[in-house]
DNA sequence: CTGAAAGCGCTTACAG
DNA sequence: CTGAAAGCGCTTACAG
């Protein structure tokens, strides 16, 4: 930390030679001469030269940096049960992880920018973070269809919202088959004949096709499916624990079983239910989707739906990597399988359910 | 996404100004009239240009991006119960996000990178991520203090690992004072007269303190401690467990309380004293230490000390920013306080728990 | 207030 | 194989 660090001029000012050869033997490209090689070799650990970043990205129009955006959780009740936001951020961490893994293997670091749900100037915040990288990843619930497209329009951005746009790609998990196979299991294997649909985000598209899902399955396996207000969360715990403190205060009897639009959800569920003495599986069984680490954690375990979570976050990189050195991909558009995950929330025994899935 | 982005010279053209003016109204430098200040806003607007970061950064020797470095866990067992990698993360990932607000407070960005325990070139990843950024944030268990200094003497460098170096700044939780509240808790309120260490990675710094403080107040409150290489954990869930596998094996008996070096190791711990039937803490209570958000979801509820983290994360980017902004800070090395979390795991009931600690 | 021009530190045709 | 030079897209003294 002594002046300013030494720049290509001044390795080749030691290696005497010129800075065209000091950046050939650094990028391998060319065939320079061994002593020319051993010279600048020696000359950049004898500064201890580490080239620019900035002046490379410019040079060569690519910066090898790729921008992710998620969504910060809105402020949880104040004094409420779920203050703690990090806990809700661990499907996002995790996507992060993938996306990261897979970048470092093309050589591509991660700028990571999260944005308030309330934040008015989420706009800009994310201009602020294009001008520093070659494309956008974002999560879900950051920005609709609309500005979704026309950012892409702008750079490279594939959403991870599932959202088909004309300027963007996306990945997502298969939903449907997910829910589909978890509903049937409840209604054939368990025999349940009434079910509530937990929802998270009203608009979020995971959101409406897990409800349609829930919907149709219902319908064909002949049970009711409660509705209805009541059942609007939020994809976080708070919103669990509300949809569950109104439920009982209705003074309506609950559903057998409550399927809730993810783990998170079902976490604030399952909570709540304890506190009021609401036995689960017993009196009503609980069912999450994602499978965040937390979900084997609870009790009784989470009965789920596994997405795969790093594999969404590594299969955003490739298709914004593709985009930006070759353009469109195809597909554009990326689903990933999902699969059931049997514990005990939904009224499996122990056994049952570990014989139902891999060891975890 | 249609041919090359717009420059500052397109703008220029369009707005019948020099590419000076742009960048004066782009920057609010200068005192541009009114007439320029909207041809300019409206050539923007009409191009949709965003300033190139790495032109920028070339140009005012600033990149305003933050590097961070975090130890991805090691390969768990195949096959072990714990094979989930990211609910260890858990502790990295919320430090990271008080990084970022603190970073995003600055109009700073952060540029992510882990680097995997084995990893060999761990080195060359680490100067890869320093030329894209202004000074590094380099997590704990990461480089030894040696590799950190070295580090430091290139570029700004602040670490999360409490490792006092000449040219590098540091943060950590009071690891003292917290360990030292618990260990009285324990034997004083609790009565214990036998306490274990369950050790986290053997020279970390943090382990070697708190592995002092839990000897220094057991010889004080004439508490018999046990030791030993078979109490040698790794800070990971997978490691705790296998501590108690040993310790059962062992045939001796275990002592009334095991004090774990974080909360993953008691994580560990807690899961493998349920499967072999041992009650906590009826038979023996078990602490931690952090308090990550899955602590309170424990079963029972995790007794353990509570870091700051967001705040760590915090302030190892104020004190970056100070180095990279205005050279060394003073104090260049910060200790942010902590504090005993009571929950139920060391023998508290929860009502006595609860009225110890604020809601959660 | 505004513009012409130099400079930031690299990479890469182009000659030799 | 190697070097001189142009160029990447900005910012910022310096004149005017």
């Amino acid at each position: 930390m002594n002046g300013a660090p030494p720049t290509i001029y001044d390795v080749a000012a030691i290696a005497g030679v010129s800075i065209a050869s000091v950046s050939r033997v650094l990028n391998g490209t060319g065939s320079p001469r061994a002593d020319t090689r051993d010279r600048v070799l020696r000359a950049v650990a004898e500064l201890g030269f580490v080239p620019d970043g900035a002046a490379r990205a410019l040079s060569v129009k690519l910066k090898e940096t790729v921008g992710v955006v998620y969504r910060r959780v809105p402020k949880a009740n104040p004094g409420g049960v779920f203050a703690e936001e990090d806990e809700n951020l661990q499907f996002a961490d995790i996507i992060n992880r993938g996306i990261e893994v897979a970048a470092q293997r093309s050589g591509f670091s991660l700028l990571i920018s999260s944005v308030a749900a309330e934040d008015a100037d989420a706009g800009r915040r994310m201009l602020g973070l294009a001008r520093k990288c070659d494309g956008l990843i974002v999560h879900d619930l950051v920005l609709d269809a609309g500005q979704l497209d026309r950012l892409g329009r702008h750079l490279p951005v594939v959403n991870l919202a599932g959202i088909t746009t004309p300027h963007t790609a996306s990945v997502r998990g298969d939903s449907e088959t997910g829910m589909r196979d978890l509903i049937r299991h409840l209604i054939r294997d368990h025999g349940y004949r009434t079910l509530g649909y937990l929802a998270g985000v009203a608009d979020s598209p995971d959101n409406v096709t897990r409800r349609a899902v829930v919907q149709a399955e219902a319908r064909a396996g002949g049970a009711e499916l409660a509705g209805g207000p009541g059942w609007q969360g939020s994809y976080y715990a708070d919103g669990g624990a509300q949809v569950i403190d109104g439920l009982l205060g209705s003074g309506r009897p609950l559903p057998r079983a409550i399927v809730c639009a993810n783990d998170l959800a079902a976490l604030g569920a399952l909570h709540r239910l304890a506190r009021r003495g609401v036995d689960v599986p017993g009196e009503v069984a609980v069912t999450g989707f994602d499978d965040i680490p937390v979900a084997r954690r609870l009790r009784p375990g989470l009965t789920t739906v596994r997405q795969p979570i790093k594999e969404l976050g590594a299969t955003a990189f490739e298709l914004l990597e593709s985009l930006v050195r070759h353009g469109p991909p195809e597909p554009r558009d990326v689903v990933l399988p999902t699969r059931l995950i049997r514990r005990e929330s939904c009224g499996c025994t122990v056994a049952a359910a570990r014989a139902s899935r891999p060891a975890d």
